[in-house]
DNA sequence: CCTCATACTTACCTATTAGTCAGTAAGTTC
DNA sequence: GAACTTACTGACTAATAGGTAAGTATGAGG
């Protein structure tokens, strides 16, 4: 490859393709598995470049949910003005992306490997947690008001058992492909009282 | 010759140690985390000494797995003359266990790691998925018939749901603590029509 | 007593890990 | 054009990883 290494006028924005590759590892591997030299070499650069940019790696673990937390909240509010099933879907929607293209959600594999992460990756993971299990609850709460959703039981462990499904659901897909991970959404669709022959 | 071949001397039954050892470090860290290291400063013996008895690491997890799997099958069989909930009850207790015990199930860490994992080893979580899937499915569809379950769609689907819930759920435990599982398990009776006016 | 198997230890290997530090080329600012 | 900043490279470290080979202490069986 003849590319001469010329630094043309748009400068590489390497801190944010570190991000990148760094949140696709978290999700295919998890945090412990994967090194600075595994993302220097993908971009091309050594070691060392990795750490200037994050001094370590902790740090830029801590980084990637950051800006994952933050996605997660512009996503809820883009979604916010459709009916609750529709919002029930698109998150389930996106749990299958993330099958569907080998990874799993940073709360399967950091919440696996809590008790092994530094502690303000933790603190990160407990905030990330409660950002999704509290938007699950009022998406519950307010879906049962009006009278979208029907079950039994709080909204709030409603929630629970929903988001505990979706991460359970995500290491069945991982083993075992696509199908058993679609067969659990459908079968959620019925204990929140959908499914009422919408086609 | 027919003798009783009774053991020597209470010697100290290393090999079965390793196993117990290792199967702690799965459970509380996964098996991309720990190392021989770990397991031989634990038992007072050198790194070496593992090798002796378990050629590679790879080698270990599976004999790991293949105890646990059978471990798992004999205990469906103290189960199974109980009541179908009676059944669920008692699986959920052993995930209550778990997260008591700051562990969870190997199904959750290996599940996780499974793209990082070396085949022989994926071959083991997959059975053990297979052996536990399953008889879930078989206790959900015998209590369904039994009148002990109502639930809507078919038992595999709602066998499926429980138990990815419980795989979710011990990833909630292990970051929020017990009360957060116990929510979850709650709901699970409820969505399976138990707790009918039973307090 | 000799031989053999068991259950290790000692010593070592190569690879990889996170992280450091000094140096430098290429802009940017004054 | 000097001073400063940005974004790296190259060379290194100490620790740890999984794994191997050769040697050794112990005890059982013939």
């Amino acid at each position: 490859m003849s590319s001469a290494q010329q630094k043309p006028k748009a400068k590489r924005d390497t801190k944010r393709l570190i991000l990148d590759i760094c949140e696709r590892y978290l999700m295919q591997w998890g945090y412990n598995v994967f090194s600075y030299h595994h993302i220097a070499d993908e971009l091309g650069v050594k070691n060392a470049a990795i750490h200037y940019h994050f001094r370590t790696k902790s740090d830029l673990a801590v980084a990637v949910l950051l800006r994952y937390r933050a996605r997660f909240i512009r996503w809820t509010q883009t979604v916010e003005a459709l009916p609750p099933q529709a919002q029930l879907d698109a998150y389930m929607r996106l749990s299958l992306n993330f099958v569907l293209n080998q990874r799993v959600g940073v709360l399967v594999t950091l919440g696996t490997e809590y008790n092994t992460l530094p502690e303000p990756l933790q603190e990160q993971v407990k905030l990330l947690q409660d950002e999704i299990f509290t938007w699950f609850a009022a998406l519950l709460e307010r879906g049962r008001s009006s009278g979208d959703f029907l079950f039994n039981g709080t909204a709030h462990a409603m929630a629970s058992l929903i988001a505990t499904t979706m991460l359970g659901s995500q290491l069945l897909g991982r083993v075992r492909g696509i199908g058993p991970f679609e067969e659990v959404v459908e079968q959620v669709h019925l204990i929140v009282g959908m499914k009422r022959n919408s086609p």
